[in-house]
DNA sequence: GGCGATGATGAATGATATTTATTAGTGCCG
DNA sequence: CGGCACTAATAAATATCATTCATCATCGCC
């Protein structure tokens, strides 16, 4: 056939793996900015050093490339806290520090957290993906916390450990939407308190009585708040659930 | 210019209402069916017996299209239940009503849900449109009965009610997630309950007491379980009606 | 029964993801 | 050393839609 192009071409000689870290630093940059319908190859090729071919060379396609973006940052968002998390003692505090922490992941990088709420968890081939069993992983730390707390007695024994799972992540997530639109901003610690509260009171057989731990404490700026909640609160035995 | 066609036009006639509420539904099924992305203005054209210009004259773009999709959509719901709502009293049974009822629909037009949550909701022009107002109203049920049952000294006074309104529909659109991607099932009455006890228990100064009413009670497709449920509540008359 | 006005038509346009023919490098074998 | 085959980068071409627009069918009016 005819010769595409008399022009001399530039040939990027980088090795694969940091031409494939490039695109995905580029498309990360890119997605955040302007979503993925509005993110072009074009650009990421182009903020990357790269062509829209050599793109293709690595990824499948644009929405693999997403996923592996989503992926990447999500695989460090999971072992950030593993440690810290490990420390702290009592259903209250750990059910705070999970609240807390998403809270705070989700602040921290709206974008990104858009684009996993809004285009990878919506897909249908989301289940069996490796974002699924990474977001399994981060989520079921929370229903761990309410199996041991039935376990040791703490929490109500008819608790459906999923159900709670369920309401502390969905409900993070639909009061931080106005957030992620980019319209407003919310106090992670004053939020958290307030869920926690609310959702340790559903849960509990007593009243919140673990001693605030100083892992935790550190995190807050509403310490006084939450003391003065806690000091309010009626000691009450509940009846045994259903069943 | 030269004529950009020697064939004979068919011109269709009918009146523009009905030429956009054929274009309308035949947008909901084609939405429905393949998402707003894989959807065709071209499907819709097709199955509207209109030609994709046609489709223009009535709407700005795919987008409005979607949106007025999901407006009528939505509109309807909010009226359905209006005067149902009205005659249920008593926060536990008005909370379980509202959470029953938006499982219901959610289960009935999973693939509109999926759009609202997906594609409406996150949209940097969804707050100020008329969805948002809609959907406002949706939720703001469950404000103004948290509110009663504070001002009726059922509820904790130091309850939040707009953090109730997000755990409830945040656990909510979290726990069917999986239903709407297609992958599962789940009983309308038996989540609600407990979605509405754990949430209760959260709020109330005491544990539910409130009779099952009637209305409620005819809702329910899992009523034996229901039943057996409030066999075991004490039964404590409850303090009158909101307001 | 011609004459504008109205609005329906569907081919053209434009924007982008993806594919592919081509060519720049790279190293091996003679 | 110098062609030669192989690999991988390039950028032009293609394919897929949403959207636009020049044209024309139809209707009401005279």
């Amino acid at each position: 056939m005819a010769p595409r192009s008399a022009l001399k071409r530039q040939v990027n000689r980088l090795p694969p793996e940091r031409r494939i870290s490039d695109i995905m630093a580029a498309a990360k940059q890119v997605f955040a900015e302007k979503g993925y319908n509005d993110a072009l190859i074009t650009d990421i090729a182009l903020r990357a050093g790269v062509v829209e071919g050599s793109i293709y060379r690595f990824f499948a396609n644009k929405r693999e490339l997403l996923v592996k973006v989503v992926e990447h940052w999500f695989e460090e968002l999971l072992q950030e806290d593993a440690e810290q998390f490990a420390a702290v003692r009592g259903s209250w505090n750990q059910i705070r520090f999970l609240v807390y922490n998403h809270l705070t992941s989700i602040r921290r990088d709206p974008a990104l957290s858009r684009l996993m709420f809004q285009e990878i968890r919506p897909a249908p081939d989301y289940r069996g993906s490796r974002l699924f069993d990474l977001n399994r992983a981060y989520t079921h730390r929370l229903v761990d916390v309410v199996k041991a707390g039935i376990a040791s007695g703490e929490l109500r024994p008819d608790t459906s450990p999923s159900l709670v799972r369920d309401l502390v992540f969905g409900c993070i997530e639909h009061r931080t939407w106005t957030f992620l639109r980019g319209e407003g901003d919310y106090d992670p610690a004053e939020t958290a308190e307030a869920i926690t509260n609310l959702v340790y009171r559903g849960v509990a057989l007593d009243e919140p009585t673990s001693p605030m731990e100083s892992v935790v404490a550190r995190l807050e700026t509403a310490t006084a708040r939450l003391e003065a909640a806690a000091g309010i609160a009626p000691a009450k035995p509940n009846s045994p659930g259903p069943r």
